[in-house]
DNA sequence: CGAATGTATATCGAATCGATACACCTCGCG
DNA sequence: CGCGAGGTGTATCGATTCGATATACATTCG
């Protein structure tokens, strides 16, 4: 997973460990620990995907094999199985780009699915507490339609995403300059 | 963390381990492992927080004790502090209601100068994106700003929680039956 | 100058995950 | 009737990740 984001980021340009922790940040979706950083580093070494160099000062800038390469690859062309991870979704769209065409709409059909099931669930779930006799008390309602409508969000975005692959490639209609 | 919440479902009335699991999923905020819950529960029984009982057929049901009950208080009163989880924030909402409402202000209060810190960094991260030369793929740009809008359905939705916090206790203004 | 803050690598123990095993129960269907 | 599929329930394993903390150098600023 972690090491999955760590080479992606590797592909563009040698980074250090602090330097990944920021990257991985600004991309919005993990504040990853130290803890669980170096330790990645490490494995990703030990396997060979990684290699250290020294840097400024105390730095050590890491940059990607030919294995690590083959390595990424692998793991952003497997096809997105059941068990796949909200976060292993958001690591392959945020390397989306590496892919063609067709493999990225399948990409996102795939985790449209699995959201709506989410969705669906989530639901059911606000419905059975308005219902029933037993209401929980209006923190657990807010919180459950929060969770609710979080996700309806994610599904909107996710359409918006599918709908613009569409549009891509036929007429990108850049802006003139 | 587990245990804080294992805890807060227990007051209510004694739970065997799966429908723990499947009250902390309806939260709509935890889909619990159970290498996670089971270890939780042995600890707390270690500790004397909560008895086993048998149940029928393999359920172990178990109750929260004295000692338990004033851990879970303990917790729930304890000052929220700057390194406050996101998720021990949701624990603490939906067990809100044993709290005394000047408490309850103070929580919902301070989740909120934390949620406006994450919005501002979150801003920042878009701002940046999208004026500097090297841009980021859509995919990217899409990603920062999903992760932005989220934080700011999050803090509307606290707004207005802390809203309807005011307006309680004040003129409650029940249906009459 | 010196204190505070930011950058950077590192490690520890504990919490959590994801997968899997196993046993029992119920239900529908051939 | 019997039996297979799917749901319920407890349990454990190894690996991953977290949160806290240590250390040390660099930069900024009163």
């Amino acid at each position: 997973m972690l090491d999955f984001a760590i080479l992606g980021l590797l592909i563009e340009r040698p980074r250090h460990g602090y330097e990944i922790k920021r990257s991985l940040a600004q991309l919005g979706f993990w504040t990853v620990s130290f803890g669980s950083l170096y330790p990645a580093l490490r494995r990703l070494d030990k396997r060979g995907a990684i290699e250290a160099s020294e840097g400024t000062g105390r730095r050590k800038a890491y940059a990607i094999t030919a294995d690590g390469q083959e390595l990424f690859d692998s793991l952003l062309t497997a096809d997105p199985d059941a068990s796949e991870t909200d976060r292993a979704f958001q690591i392959r769209l945020a390397f989306l780009s590496q892919l063609p065409q067709h493999q990225r709409t399948r990409v996102l059909e795939h985790r449209r699915t699995k959201v709506a099931a989410q969705l669906k669930s989530a639901r059911d779930v606000v419905v059975e507490a308005r219902t029933e006799s037993q209401k929980p008390d209006r923190y657990r309602l807010a919180l459950m339609e929060h969770a609710m409508r979080s996700i309806e969000a994610d599904m909107a975005w996710l359409d918006g995403l599918i709908a613009s692959e569409r549009g891509v490639g036929v007429t990108p209609r850049t802006q003139i300059t």
